[in-house]
DNA sequence: AATGAATGAGGATTCATTCAT
DNA sequence: TATGAATGAATCCTCATTCAT
């Protein structure tokens, strides 16, 4: 059906600028100039319509950090670096999609959704917590949290999607300009968040001697 | 008047809870047991309410950052710990308000609030950056991405509070209890938070020589 | 067309138990598992489909009422007996069609059907409360009133179609079981109409001893 | 409160005009001339406002006929005759409320409001049903059906309730016009009732011999 | 300061129906 | 004959707000 995914398009930017309860029927039929009545006839319901998003996409995040996490040819360290370019790439590109799923993290009020999509975050969550884990048994890395190690890397990442406002004042430079689609602050993001996890993973030149 | 403070800390329960667009006036009428049209009489509107909550609480946050970043006697990296160490304390001890002002800094929906949201949120984030600036001009600190560690700090935080679900699962042990108002997890977060940001401003190479 | 009759059938049912207003067109497609449209392609439109209904079932009541008040082989008490086996009978073995017929003459919402059916059901009336009539100038009857005669032998058996629950609480004995479909009842039934007729249109006074 | 007996007044009419379904919350609002909003107000929802109608009027038919079948200084014959004209007279003044008991007696949309109305009327009708067995007992009355008896009484009645354009054709004359407002009907159908019934009960052969 | 009643705008959803194929 | 998609009108209800007291 052509319609009905144009109609998810249209209603998951919607929802990602207003919010799910802000954004009504009329606005989605409006915007995708299709009938009120037609989004029903599709979707059952206005969270059907958020359910159906979720389905659609939630599922190839997970893969590819699985397959990540699989890749037996590469160590610890390369895994996350992995993940965390794999993360941000997503995050930025997809944009409209992860400020939705940020939204539901956050707010519990449709709790099946809610509940579907920690779910499958915390999977997320702990194929990386397991990785850093190992790392620390192999002895590469240092005795960390492995948990709040995860917090900092999707933290630090969430927290560059809160708000247009927020990122032009304090990461939009001089002219403050929203740097989002900048793709060096991509590049820039990546590198911060490989470095201080790294600073903190591996210990920091031991042996330094004659 | 003490039903007006009643009406606003009740309010920034539910707020907190369901969100401000799911939170109804009955609903904050009932269960603060007041009358109805008595919260418009004394709010104005329901916008109203939620300006009055935030103009109440948001200044002595940041006072206090203001203090730790002039205390003379202190050096920048001891500025960064003092204000990691009252951020986590603030949210976790004030959570109910910040959800309130996380949600208001992630929805652009109430254009004023959002936007007062994130001028006092941007006023302490610059703080913490010329803090880290200063640091790296005196050479104490490496040359980071002072912008992006300040991301990093609040993004980890702000992370610990978006859905008690999420806590449980990922940061509630085997028991899956939320940790949040347990003291010791407090200070793990705090622990980890200032090794991480130490581990990356700090040249790793102290006296390691002979 | 058997689709069509199976369609006929199948919203015959639904009407009968939930009403007309109240059973959608959905309703009906998916009970007789047929596309929602063809409906309106066979019947033109929802009030068409229950006027189909109608016509189909409508007359072949009145024929027999006819057929028995024009036997002269049998006298006016006789024919009042046929009549009220006839009825009881047919309204205990076409339940459901009787419950969409009953309801159409309590509602006065479809005009035109209501019209209709009253004029169907009034012919009928006639066709009784004349036999009474000439019961009376034949001195075979006491001088009753035979309209509300009719109104006694119909409303009688209209109540016991009124209600499943009251069936069941009224008529069903200590199990309170529906006595609807047990054929001792339609027995039951018929005796008692016919006892109380008798007993009120023939003269008590049978056997006038010395 | 005046508006909410208002609206209770004006929103009976139209159930017992239009039926439950038919009727608009639009339509009572305008009628009763009154905001819409303000029905839901005072009665939460449209069925509550049905449920409201019935709690106020139910009771006290209830109770009346309590008092006659505890009435010690008359017969069971005489009880029997003055609940049927209480029961003509109440259904014939109070139309409107008795044609939408009517409905929901015979309509099981709303269960919880039909289960309500059967449990009511099915007490009413074990008084009764309980006077004519003990006239059995007594051998005052014949050996009758005294759950069937009940059917004719209130059948009857009901009948007459069904429909204005029914009552014009069979028992409006010559002039068909609706008898309902004619108090020599009332008396005409009472009469009818109770002669019915007496005819049934009362053994026919009393004295009649020289 | 406080209240119960009332309001108007707008919410999601459901309905019978129609269209194009 | 049959269908999936689409439509417009109407449904009940909820909301924040205001009014009179």
């Amino acid at each position: 059906m052509d319609t009905k995914e144009h109609i998810m398009q249209v209603s998951m930017l919607l929802f990602s600028e207003k919010g799910f309860e802000t954004t009504t029927m009329r606005d989605i039929a409006s915007k995708a100039d299709v009938n009120l009545a037609l989004i029903n006839y599709h979707f059952g319901s206005k969270e059907g319509l958020l359910k159906n998003i979720f389905q659609q996409r939630a599922l190839n995040i997970q893969f590819h950090i699985w397959e990540i996490a699989n890749n037996k040819s590469i160590d610890e360290l390369e895994k996350i670096h992995q993940i965390i370019e794999h993360y941000v790439a997503k995050m930025f590109t997809n944009q409209e999609f992860h400020k939705v799923m940020l939204r539901e993290l956050f707010s519990s009020e449709r709790e099946e959704v809610h509940a579907d999509t920690i779910a499958i975050f915390s999977e997320n969550a702990n194929i990386i917590i397991e990785i850093i884990k190992q790392g620390i048994k192999k002895k590469i890395f240092n005795k960390v949290d492995p948990e709040l190690c995860f917090a900092t890397i999707i933290g630090t990442i969430h927290h560059l999607m809160l708000s247009k406002l927020l990122r032009e004042n304090i990461y939009g430079g001089k002219e403050k300009k929203d740097p989002i689609l900048d793709p060096s602050f991509q590049k820039r993001v990546t590198n911060h968040i490989k470095q201080i996890i790294e600073n903190h993973l591996i210990p920091p030149l031991k042996i330094k001697s004659i």
